[in-house]
DNA sequence: GCCGTTTTCGGCCCGACTGTTTTCAGTCG
């Protein structure tokens, strides 16, 4: 899709190809492909950034880079690429996406008359590449790499990637050469979308270890083999690399295969400073620019080895983006970030409640919602179902349904005296910013949760409205999902988020981070923009099942590579901090 | 082209695997 991060990634990639062809500058090259990198592994999506002219906070984009851009935004495209791009024939920059095709490789495909990717393809199937002169191991390579473009399923989302690691790892812990083992690489970092999923082992023997990798049942295709790693591809389609690392050096290795891939180039830049030069095997002392191949090696048995001998804290996986972390380890100031084990509460929660049949409804009861709300250790749990519709019913039925909730939610209060039971709605803001429940039944309420549900697609101006009068409202307490993204699905609203989060900072308005595994939202770019402000957040799970309680972890992860700490999180107050937030409650 | 409390000019990360041109270039993470 034209101006995704997908697809910007491949035009950049396709400047440093031609710019390669044309026996560039090597920098220049490398900094269209670091540019590159760092936009496809993105957590926001590039053209929600161009729009909030937010392009110069991606690594690797700098000025050049960003003109070009918004160029490309404005026109759909760069004169100048275009120009570059011009001098070598088209289907290179076709060529190139498919994996183990190069620049390189795909000129000489060009040159033997391949045409396109189709092409190749039947080329390649007839045999016919071989005549023309392409080697047989290389026309097999290439045969792989088409297979796996064919297989590939795109970024899945950051839940699903998380269980299906779990049955990896169970799987390699079953080998007896196997010490430690962990998921790595964006997965530890827990970035909204994972491409492929990394795992490090520590062993003695690491060419055990890879055998039994490669024999994991599911494996479609093992695209690479050494002594010490591998990569596979499964019959789902997902893409597994393995490195495997002595237990002395263990710490080096999870660091190298944490990333990410800006905060590495970064920390070995640090390190050189020093004279020291980083590896996965550890840090090894350099004389004179070049290092010495039989030198000593610092070996790290913990990340914390590493980062320590390199004069810093160690920046949570979470943040290691190379968007600051590093300049703050070194100074140690890097900030206390919240917790899973500080959240007291969920205020974003569906029931099977009947109150407003135009909307879906929880699959769980209140009272199973309580009991799991106590389960999970809770001090206080919301519910907050979707109000009922002023079209489909007249104020005084939407005031009697209100009123027969509340009554409900009373009596369980009552029963379950260990947690504090709040009456909430989720409530939608109509498109001139007001709330569409009559006032006489929101004082009923002990909170709300609002947010914008149709429209999406309204402008800058009116969408930046809409909210800051919703904002305005006494009866406004969080603002729910406030980007109205969906990912893979939707873009971000347009809105003017500075001025947003001026105002609910202000007026004391929760933004929500929602946990739901395709929204995610707000996301971990705006809230580390939106705390500068002074803002405070709230996480919730938006659960419609009591299982989807559990998602919690996810809004966590979001608020931490945003840079939130507990503070800045409501739902890890007090009862008595947090009530004075909640403006409508009357009792204490 | 990017980047900066040792630099706005002058540097720029590290290693494995693959295939082949048996000492190295290409590709990848």
């Amino acid at each position: 899709m034209k101006g995704s991060n997908a697809d910007v990634a491949n035009l950049l990639k396709s400047v440093a190809t031609a710019i390669t062809l044309s026996k560039g500058n090597f920098f220049e090259i490398r900094a269209y492909n670091s540019a590159a990198d760092a936009i496809e592994h993105s957590t926001s999506e590039i053209k929600d950034l161009w729009q909030e002219g937010k392009l110069g906070d991606i690594p690797g984009v700098g000025k050049s880079i960003q003109s070009y851009l918004e160029e490309y935004f404005k026109t759909g495209k760069v004169k100048h690429f275009d120009s570059l791009l011009g001098r070598h024939p088209a289907v290179i920059y076709e060529l190139i996406k498919i994996p183990g095709i190069g620049p390189a490789t795909a000129l000489d495909l060009s040159k033997i008359g391949v045409k396109s990717i189709d092409d190749l393809k039947e080329k390649i199937e007839s045999g016919k590449i071989i005549k023309d002169g392409l080697s047989e191991k290389l026309s097999e390579k290439i045969g792989r790499g088409l297979l796996e473009i064919n297989s590939r399923t795109g970024r899945m989302l950051l839940p699903y990637a998380f269980s299906q690691a779990e049955k990896i790892l169970e799987y390699l812990k079953k080998s007896k050469d196997v010490i430690e083992a962990s998921p790595l690489g964006s997965l530890r970092r827990m970035v909204v979308t994972i491409g492929d999923l990394d795992f490090a082992v520590s062993s003695k023997n690491p060419s055990a270890v890879v055998d039994h990798f490669i024999k994991m049942p599911g494996v479609k295709e093992i695209q690479g083999q050494g002594e010490s790693k591998a990569s596979i591809v499964l019959e789902s389609g997902l893409h597994v690399d393995l490195l495997v690392g002595e237990p002395d050096s263990y710490g080096a290795l999870l660091q190298h295969f944490t990333g990410s891939k800006h905060h590495n180039v970064h920390l070995r830049s640090i390190a050189l400073d020093k004279g020291l030069s980083l590896s996965e095997y550890g840090l090894r002392k350099v004389v004179s620019g070049k290092s010495l191949e039989s030198g000593e090696v610092i070996h790290c048995k913990t990340e914390d080895n590493l980062y320590e001998i390199l004069g810093m804290q160690t920046p949570p996986p979470e943040i290691r983006e190379d968007t600051g972390e590093i300049e703050a380890a070194l100074i140690k100031g890097l900030p206390g970030l919240v917790n899973l084990k500080d959240i007291k509460g969920d205020f974003h929660l569906h029931s099977n409640f009947p109150i407003d049949s135009s909307h879906d409804y929880g699959t769980g009861s209140p009272e199973e919602i309580i009991k799991k709300g106590i389960e999970l250790g809770y001090k206080y749990v919301g519910l907050s179902d979707h109000a009922p519709a002023l079209g489909t019913h007249t104020k005084e039925e939407i005031l009697k349904l209100i009123e027969k909730r509340k009554k409900v939610i009373q009596e369980l209060q009552t029963k379950y005296k260990s947690i504090r039971v709040l009456n909430g709605l989720e409530i939608d803001i109509a498109s001139d910013g007001s709330l569409t429940v009559p006032e006489d039944s929101l004082k009923l309420l002990d909170y709300t949760v609002v947010g914008i549900h149709t429209g999406h697609k309204g402008s800058k101006e009116s969408i930046t409205k809409r909210i800051l009068t919703a904002l305005e409202s006494p009866y406004a307490t969080i603002l729910a999902h406030p980007t109205g993204r969906l990912i893979n699905e939707r873009d971000s609203y347009d809105a003017d988020w500075e001025e947003i989060f001026k105002i609910a900072a202000k007026n004391k308005k929760f933004l929500e981070i929602n946990s739901y595994p395709n929204r995610l939202d707000l996301r971990d770019d705006l809230i580390r923009m939106a705390l500068k402000f002074g803002v405070e957040f709230i996480i919730n799970t938006d659960s419609h099942s009591v299982e989807q309680m559990v998602n919690m972890p996810f809004g966590v992860s979001v608020a931490r590579r945003g840079w939130a700490t507990k503070k800045d999180i409501g739902n890890t107050w007090d009862w008595k901090d947090l009530r004075k937030w909640f403006t409508i409650t009357k009792e204490s």
